[in-house]
DNA sequence: GATTCAAAATGAAAAAAATTAATGATAATA
DNA sequence: TATTATCATTAATTTTTTTCATTTTGAATC
């Protein structure tokens, strides 16, 4: 069987042409060299090189090696040094899973001060899980996820990161914004502006309009943030979002909030990761990061 | 060190997610596979993988690990498949070296049989040389020279092929058809056309003029076979080719061939190659070839 | 929560491979 | 022709790898 170390040899032969130079480069002995590629000569039936002279010169099957050295040893010093990366936690990737629709510009900003600070670990943000975030976490998928909803399990570990308030959103002039806070009747007139995800995850259905049975007047979904608040601001519609959230657009938009029932709908997001991972110095890191960034502000 | 090996192994527990089975398909034991991760992870200071229940799941590093063993192993083995190749002389490379201008139509013919013959072997063919054939034979820039100035050597071997005779050829009408023989006298009021080499290497001069010290009016050096040949058809000068080659040419082309001197001068063509080489099969076949191949028709 | 089961990890012993050191052979060099 | 530098081969030694036997682990089941 061909080994790495009979490529290093025909390698270090290229460029000192004697087996006793190239094997104080490979810390090895001239007899060391002289058995290694024997056996594989003996093993294939093949001759590799041949005495001339003083030098050991390559014969054609050992130009054929050689040039598979030289494409095959590259390669593995940089597994190696992918290793030495990952040992002292530089390198590696990270797979993050979103279940929190409006967290992304939060995201966002944290990815950007961790690019700068790992700019050797690939970063990437899935969005879609066949199974669910958690699962997604569990197979292997996803390396972190983020999620309002964790469910504890003992192969992983949850970050509680922040609490917020879910909030209802209106234009300034809206009828809706004389009152004190919004019931769910309030909405059977309105149409209601969501991110794209299927009711039973939006917590406005799951703790506000399916247990009073109410619904709104019609209900869209939609991926911009921003277009959605420019349809609230012209009295388009309402939607539910959190209230930090909003706070960073009312410095330039024209938007009124309202308490969700008569004391607010409010939440939590978890940083879940598996326990296996917890000591991978980028993951640290990144928990770090999400749980000092709590200024909402973009 | 990463080896070959460790590579093996991750492929292997990828496809059978437990150490016991891909031992199995290794031929080594659980054992021997855990031993040697562990070597690898102590090494470097790294984790590869974890035990999840009763199987093995690798980790961020080992699936970095895997991606590169993906795209290494397939390599390896298709080195050894080269070797194996090699070892029933069915593949490998044919450097041929050309030092005989007039014989590359006869060299075309045997190479398209060797070609039918031998795909898995890369032909190519050289017509120019640093130092002359015999050096780059020795230095290994080609295998096989073909070449009327065989040098021996006893790290060489050399195949006389084939001689000939070198005649002079005219036009049907041109004054010297009267003639028994050339003499170098004969050459001084004509143009002669060759193939562009030095004059050193050109047999016409070495051993006909230089010796009579008689020049031509003119001398021009051209690639063409074909477009000398018609140049002379129509009186514009005479050249110098082998009889075989010229006898080719006659039946088209109104052409006289005259002896060079009163015996001629005669030549024969061999193959070297290098003594190292002889037991390469396909060497051997392109001998054999090349001997069986006396008909010079095209 | 104890029990069972299958598989991984571990450690000591055995086997295999690599290394060393010494010797012989060959070719270049003086 | 003697000398030097180099590779090949051999046998003894050391190191590494593999195996065997045992323990530990983690999940599944009772």
């Amino acid at each position: 069987m061909i080994e790495r170390i009979h490529l290093e040899i025909l390698l270090a032969i290229e460029t000192h042409n004697t087996l006793t130079e190239a094997a104080k480069t490979l810390h090895l002995t001239q007899s060391a060299l002289s058995h290694a590629i024997k056996k594989i000569e003996t093993y294939y039936n093949v001759k590799i090189w041949h005495k001339k002279g003083r030098c050991i010169q390559l014969n054609q099957t050992g130009q054929q090696l050689l040039k598979m050295a030289k494409q095959l040893l590259p390669q593995f010093e940089q597994v190696e040094a992918n290793l030495a990366l990952i040992a002292e936690g530089k390198q590696g990737f990270l797979r993050l899973g979103m279940e929190c629709y409006p967290c992304y510009q939060w995201l966002i900003q944290i990815s950007h001060h961790f690019i700068k600070k790992f700019p050797q670990v690939d970063l990437d943000i899935k969005q879609k899980f066949q199974f669910g975030g958690i699962e997604a976490l569990l197979n292997n998928n996803i390396d972190l996820l983020i999620t309002p909803d964790p469910i504890p399990r003992k192969e992983l570990l949850t970050h509680p990161t922040f609490n917020y308030e879910l909030v209802a959103v209106t234009g300034k002039e809206h009828p809706l914004t004389q009152i004190k806070h919004l019931l769910p009747h309030h909405l059977t007139q309105e149409t209601l502006f969501t991110y794209p995800i299927p009711k039973e995850r939006l917590d406005i259905y799951t703790e506000f309009l399916i247990p009073a049975n109410k619904f709104p007047k019609k209900h869209k979904g939609m991926e911009s943030t921003e277009l959605m608040l420019q349809l609230v601001e012209n009295h388009r519609g309402i939607t539910i979002l959190p209230e930090w959230l909003v706070k960073n657009y009312q410095k330039e938009m024209a938007l009124h909030t309202l308490k969700l029932g008569k004391s607010g709908i409010h939440k939590s997001i978890s940083l879940v990761i598996r326990e296996a991972d917890k000591g991978i110095p980028y993951i640290q890191s990144f928990l770090e990061l999400a749980k000092n960034h709590k200024t909402f502000t973009f």
